[in-house]
DNA sequence: CTAGGGTTAG
């Protein structure tokens, strides 16, 4: 934002101001703040006071009564100057002393139950009977033991309030808080800001406590600016907040994703000598993590070091957590070895994020000896903890060891196979080509266990049977599938039936598989009745298709168009431009970028990671993009290399073998390199003359060479 | 619950 576009400083306000001082594109880490080097404001109770100094300086015609502020020297103490953003002493909690009376009456004891069982909208009823019940005012004890109770009564604390309104009990905002409390643990964000609003308005005075619960009401009920506005209107309202309001609104910012407002205000709050705790780090490493934000999270680690603070097992935590997400491992598992040295004990928490993260990198040796040390420490375990173990060894392809944790979980009394365990377990089968042993815990264990199957675990299924070409078994899952999670099926369920549909033997499968397209998804299913269709044209298909894709979530967009290539290339009956046609749709909607490189010694396409029809769409397309260099009469490297990968196992092996076969099947001049495994190379002049040969280069050749 | 803020899974 141009900062002469900045609000006038009279409505200026913590929110307001973070945004308008400092653009959002630009990451900003402050110098540490240390008590000479911080800004040497007067001390005044609000923000806009504050800043006045600043609009001094700035504008011209200034209110003269401010002048007296501005003519002494900042200078002259400046420890005692600190800007006034935030409390430095936490709010105290008090007992109230109104209505002290030392003998709580003696509650008779199914006041409460008949407090409850009223309905909430007989309000007489509720009156009465608490008139009756206290013939003299209650006392402090009883009715924090009545605001307590009715905790998950939402409308039974408004109404209790409003009796002690008219009876002559004194509230202080203490009671207020508590029926704040209730609505929001009701989420009745509307309630929340009346109650309060008339806190403001009519008191008694609102506190830290009512201006945390609030925001963190707000929060709650995801009203995040109505946060920022009662966070604003603390300010206004001569209240100024503590640690924990200024942690609540934190994470406000986190959840928003405003890095620049929260490290603004933290800053501001470090000028002002606050020394932040380990839920403020913890939201802030939480934001940054979230942020894949690496900067952000070493500048927490630095301002902990610089105060001295030992990070807690939570902060730990989140920054295990955002580590791993922004990619570095390794700092991860520095932290973790860090954490134990230091005697903070890991917990559930944080043996689940390092697990995962030695899963996703495929760090199996680290991985084991993290399992080895929980048994060896008795580390504490949990349900969520147990089935990332069994995600971690599908990650790392331990399958005897899934297995044998799994058979643990069954024999446990204490953490049975969920249905996360057995979407899992599903999975680990699936991935390794095991659909029986996937079919029977879908079809068999999971209804005996009483648990429901999701989505998931129906998708991968069906993607294993459709590779095995077991369509029978497909159409069989997939009407599974639609009895019993039918408002689930997705895109990427979708996917796999149209893959399916590629491999399809015969027409009758072809049908088959069709069929179940059309109830899963109309929008598909008309999409291929148009590719099968010859009078169907380019731009036709190409509003079809950006409609589906439109609508499908993005890590599902290409194998979208894989697979639809792949049905036009090897199914009999599509126009043989389809592929190219959906292969130059999948380019101009940025789904291939990026797999021809151009350097002077060579060129080259990458095809690793393509379907098989989609790989040969991309060959045809870069050959002849070869062949129309030279007929603009433009230079050639000297060879030409097709990247295919190179798999050990069955899986990674299909496109390699399917590219060899193609390259032989159309003569080209490619043979498997020796000096790069996974790759064809052809020299120039071959391929130049094959081009030729095929008709897809029309210059002589002799006449370029 | 005994007035308020923080972290984990396809």
């Amino acid at each position: 934002m141009n900062p002469s576009m900045a609000p006038p400083l009279s409505t200026l306000s913590p929110s307001t101001m973070a945004v308008s001082h400092f653009p959002l594109s630009k990451p900003f880490y402050p110098k540490p703040t240390s008590s000479t080097s911080s800004p040497s404001f007067q001390c005044h109770s609000s923000i806009s006071e504050q800043l006045r100094p600043l609009s001094l300086s700035l504008l011209k015609d200034t209110p003269a009564h401010d002048e007296s502020a501005n003519s002494k020297p900042t200078w002259l103490n400046p420890t005692k100057s600190k800007p006034n953003i935030i409390s430095l002493v936490r709010h105290r909690k008090t007992k109230p002393t109104s209505n002290g009376n030392p003998q709580s009456l003696l509650l008779n004891p199914t006041l409460l139950q008949t407090l409850v069982s009223i309905p909430d909208s007989d309000k007489d009823l509720f009156f009465s009977t608490l008139t009756e019940a206290f013939p003299s005012p209650p006392s402090d004890d009883d009715v924090l033991f009545l605001l307590n109770s009715l905790y998950r009564h939402p409308k039974k604390s408004i109404l209790l309030l409003e009796w002690l309104k008219q009876s002559s009990f004194l509230l202080e905002t203490i009671f207020y808080n508590l029926v704040l409390k209730s609505l929001r643990n009701a989420r009745q964000w509307d309630q929340v800001d009346r109650i309060a609003r008339e806190m403001l308005h009519q008191g008694p005075q609102p506190d830290n406590i009512t201006f945390s619960t609030v925001i963190s009401a707000a929060h709650k009920c995801r009203r995040f600016e109505k946060a920022m506005e009662w966070f604003d209107m603390m300010y206004s309202a001569g209240v100024l907040p503590d640690e924990v309001t200024f942690s609540a609104i934190l994470k406000v910012y986190a959840i928003l994703g405003k890095k620049e407002e929260a490290l603004i205000l933290y800053e501001r709050g470090r000028a002002a000598g606050w020394k932040p705790d380990h839920v403020a780090f913890s939201v802030l490493g939480k934001l940054f993590g979230d942020a894949g934000d690496q900067d952000g999270m070493l500048y927490m680690r630095d301002e902990m070091k610089r105060l001295n603070i030992v990070p807690n097992v939570v902060v730990y935590n989140t920054l295990i957590n955002g580590f791993g997400r922004a990619g570095r491992p390794n700092i991860s598992k520095e932290l973790f070895e860090e954490m134990c040295k230091l005697g903070v004990n890991p917990d559930e928490r944080t043996l689940t994020a390092i697990l995962k993260i030695y899963g996703k990198y495929k760090r199996t040796r680290d991985a084991m000896d993290i399992w080895a040390r929980m048994k060896e420490n008795r580390w504490p375990m949990d349900q969520i903890l147990y089935n990332t173990i069994l995600t971690m060894c599908a990650d790392l392809g331990m399958e005897s060891e899934a297995e044998k944790i799994f058979e643990e979980m069954k024999q446990s009394y204490k953490w049975l196979p969920d249905k996360w365990t057995y979407s899992v377990m599903i999975k680990l089968y699936c991935r390794r080509s095991k659909s029986d042993c996937a079919w029977k815990l879908l079809f068999e264990e999971m209804p005996q266990r009483g648990l429901r199957p999701d989505v998931t675990c129906y998708t991968s299924l069906i993607d294993c049977l459709g590779k095995e070409a077991r369509v029978d078994d497909v159409v069989a899952a997939f009407e599974s599938a639609m009895e019993t999670v039918p408002s689930q099926i997705d895109d990427k369920l979708c996917c796999c039936l149209l893959s399916t549909m590629a491999r399809c033997k015969d027409e009758m499968q072809m049908n088959a598989i069709l069929a179940c397209i059309e109830k899963a998804s109309p929008m598909l299913h008309s999409l291929i009745c148009m590719l099968w269709n010859e009078s169907v044209g380019f731009d036709e298909i190409k509003e079809s298709f950006r409609e589906l894709l439109s609508k499908a979530p993005i890590n599902v967009r290409r194998p979208y168009c894989n697979c639809l290539i792949d049905l036009c290339t090897f199914q009999p009956g599509f126009p043989s431009h389809r592929p190219r046609e959906l292969f130059n749709l999948g380019n101009i909607y940025g789904l291939y970028q990026g797999f021809q490189t151009q350097r002077q010694s060579e060129w080259s396409v990458d095809l690793r990671g393509l379907s098989l029809g989609a790989a040969r769409a991309a060959l045809d397309d870069w050959l002849e993009s070869v062949a129309e260099t030279v007929e603009e009469g433009e230079g050639l490297p000297p060879q030409f290399r097709i990247f295919t990968g190179y798999g050990l196992d069955r899986f990674k092996s299909v496109l390699p073998r399917y590219l060899e076969g193609y390259l032989s099947e159309t003569g080209a001049p490619f043979h498997k390199s020796e000096e790069m495994a996974g790759s064809f190379v052809a020299e120039k002049a071959d391929l130049l003359q094959w081009l030729h040969s095929q008709g897809i280069l029309s210059v002589v050749v002799s006449e370029i060479l």
